[in-house]
DNA sequence: CACCATGTTCCTTG
DNA sequence: CCAAGGAACATGGT
């Protein structure tokens, strides 16, 4: 449950569960998720270390514990790539099949599962040099945008999930933003008008708060009875209107636009799909 | 078998 | 040095 929206809410449930315990050991499943930390050094650094704090930035999670004398202060990096999960589950629950860690909290475990693998559980923090502004506070300002986005000949939608430009959009949202601001996917980035950044700026950021709202009402269960899945898309079979739609373009090809009732259109950018109103997202 | 999927990094080319 | 495009990573759903 990958994006910006879904890392928040992720971080707001861990944190007050992680927070104050202690790790009492640590198996690795996937030595791939690590890198370039070996399950060694990831065993060794987080034997008695215990969990302080816990921030997202962009789409990461950074973990933060002190050493068992508090002599040192160590950050752990996670990225749920497209498929990963992390939760807390009793001892006795039987490990999913693609558990690639498993981190003794002694109660309980902290599981960190993805069928793809592209997700990561590092010490090591680089990749967080890379990201560009929070699109929710103030250094994602309409100067650093319009500017960011200057230099760039690339459709605007392959430039929105560039995460050095602002940290956080992903596939889902670009798309989502987009059609909020009534901006087509294929303009070039550096030919947005400034009435169109200062547009697309405010509908960024009320797209990801809105789904950030959404998705603290979904509750975070794990197991037979997860619930996480639905964070993105449709409802409970047996739920009221609770659970409506989440977004209102992405994956509706064919389906009415919500203004105006054109046909939903789907194209490829960057061997990616784009979903927009022909008609709202003209230029 | 074909194509699709919430992401990032690495390599190459210009 | 920078921008941009494409492959690679790995598994499962339809």
């Amino acid at each position: 449950m990958p994006e910006l929206p879904e890392v928040e809410v992720l971080v707001r449930h861990l944190k007050p569960l992680l927070v104050g315990k202690t790790i009492q050991g640590a198996r690795v499943f996937r030595e791939k998720v690590l890198l370039p930390t070996t399950a060694a050094q990831f065993r060794e650094t987080l034997r008695g270390a215990t969990f302080s704090d816990l921030i997202r930035r962009g789409k990461y999670l950074v973990f933060e514990l002190e050493s068992l004398n508090r002599k040192r202060s160590i950050k752990l990096l996670g990225h749920l790539g497209m498929t990963g999960r992390m939760y807390l589950a009793k001892k006795t629950d039987a490990l999913p099949k693609h558990t690639a860690v498993l981190i003794d909290l002694g109660q309980e475990n902290f599981v960190f599962e993805d069928t793809r693998y592209f997700g990561r559980l590092t010490l090591n923090l680089t990749p967080l040099d890379r990201l560009g502004p929070e699109p929710l506070q103030r250094d994602f300002s309409l100067n650093t945008f319009s500017q960011g986005l200057r230099r760039s000949a690339q459709p605007i939608k392959v430039k929105l999930l560039d995460q050095s430009l602002v940290a956080g959009i992903g596939n889902i949202y670009a798309s989502e933003a987009l059609f909020r601001a009534g901006i087509a996917p294929r303009l070039s980035a550096r030919r947005l008008r400034l009435e169109q950044t200062r547009k697309l700026r405010l509908a960024i950021r009320a797209v990801l708060r809105r789904a950030i709202n959404l998705g603290s009402t979904v509750p975070l269960n794990h197991g037979p009875d997860r619930t996480d899945g639905l964070f993105y898309f449709g409802r409970p079979a047996d739920t009221p209107d609770f659970y409506e739609e989440r977004l209102q373009i992405y994956d509706r090809l064919g389906h009415p636009c919500p203004n105006c009732g054109a046909s939903i259109r789907r194209i490829v950018q960057a061997a990616r799909s784009t979903f927009f109103c022909p008609k709202c997202q003209r230029s």
